[in-house]
DNA sequence: AGACCATACATCGGCATCGAGGTATAGCAA
DNA sequence: TTGCTATACCTCGATGCCGATGTATGGTCT
């Protein structure tokens, strides 16, 4: 996930890690902030497979700015996760949601609904939280008010994620 | 999450560990399966930590099951926990319905009340996913599909989330 | 009789992540 | 001038998780 969020937003514009560290706060930090142990180790692991490149700018500021710059294999590589994401990227929600952020950067609308279409596969797939043996129990049954509302919103958040994957599956043609 | 979620069940009643993975599998497995090598490495922390011990059963099955019960000091971090969660338990979607999922045995009103407006909090905090400068970027100003619907979901989700956090309030009293 | 699957438990190497700490410089306020 | 904050990068140990693999037995299908 953060893989793909750094070679995501690199492919926008060159960043140095610092701002790559702000972009990432705002886009996933509200919910599970990421540490410079992470980050950093995470950006040369991508150097190291030559996803990106470093270029050391003798900067105003304290420490030498390294400016990352993707590279044609790390173009690739985002467009390639893009086009074709693990099952994870498709059932957990931060990385949905990740992998949404970044959609756009693949320039191939049927590439793109066919995506949206694997997640709405997902969404159709019956899945309780509980069950009592091999019978899912339906939200109404609960009168525990936690394991009712689990299930309400849980409903709720599918509906509105449908209805917004069904609209733009035809504003995508096809 | 898996100590949480672990703890949750076994209070509910002894299970051995395949019966529990079955229970994990309904809960979380959906999005995010737990496979065996992340499963009995975290009971047998719980049992060095003296929250839970094994029992031995002299199963008519092929390998002996160990039937785990919950101990005392069990009980109690489980309560801890559900009680002063931490922040990530209240942040992190996955976290907090998994604590959604085991509220109840947190046996006081208030002290769930309590928790509930813990998260009410969180979702009153602004945070949109992606900035110009410092300015928030609304939902209605992207013209790709694909990040208008991202805030366009999550708003969505918060609505939903907020009126049952509400509702449910005002049901608990106080 | 043989193949296969479900039940049931466990270990191991590898890796990503976290938190804490460290090293700088610049700018501003007390 | 002392201290704080922001910028900017980096390392390290500990931990937790994953996927693969191993070891059994019992039941079902053919």
């Amino acid at each position: 996930m953060l893989k793909l969020a750094i070679l995501g937003f690199l492919h926008d514009r060159p960043l140095h890690g610092y701002e790559l560290r702000r972009h990432l706060a705002a886009l996933t930090g509200h919910v599970r902030p990421i540490s410079d142990g992470t980050l950093y180790p995470a950006i040369k692991r991508l150097e190291t497979d030559g996803l990106l490149v470093r270029e050391t700018e003798p900067g105003t500021t304290a420490a030498p700015r390294h400016t990352l710059h993707l590279t044609a294999a790390g173009r690739t590589a985002l467009l390639d996760r893009l086009r074709d994401p693990e099952p994870l990227d498709i059932s957990d929600e931060n990385r949905w949601f990740t992998l949404l952020a970044f959609l756009r950067h693949l320039d191939d609308p049927t590439a793109q609904a066919a995506v949206l279409r694997r997640r709405l596969a997902f969404l159709a797939e019956p899945a309780s939280f509980f069950y009592d043996g091999d019978r899912p129990i339906g939200a109404e049954e609960f009168t525990d008010p936690f394991r009712r509302g689990l299930l309400l919103i849980a409903r709720a958040t599918t509906e509105a994620e449908r209805a917004w994957l069904d609209a733009t599956l035809a504003e995508l043609g096809g």
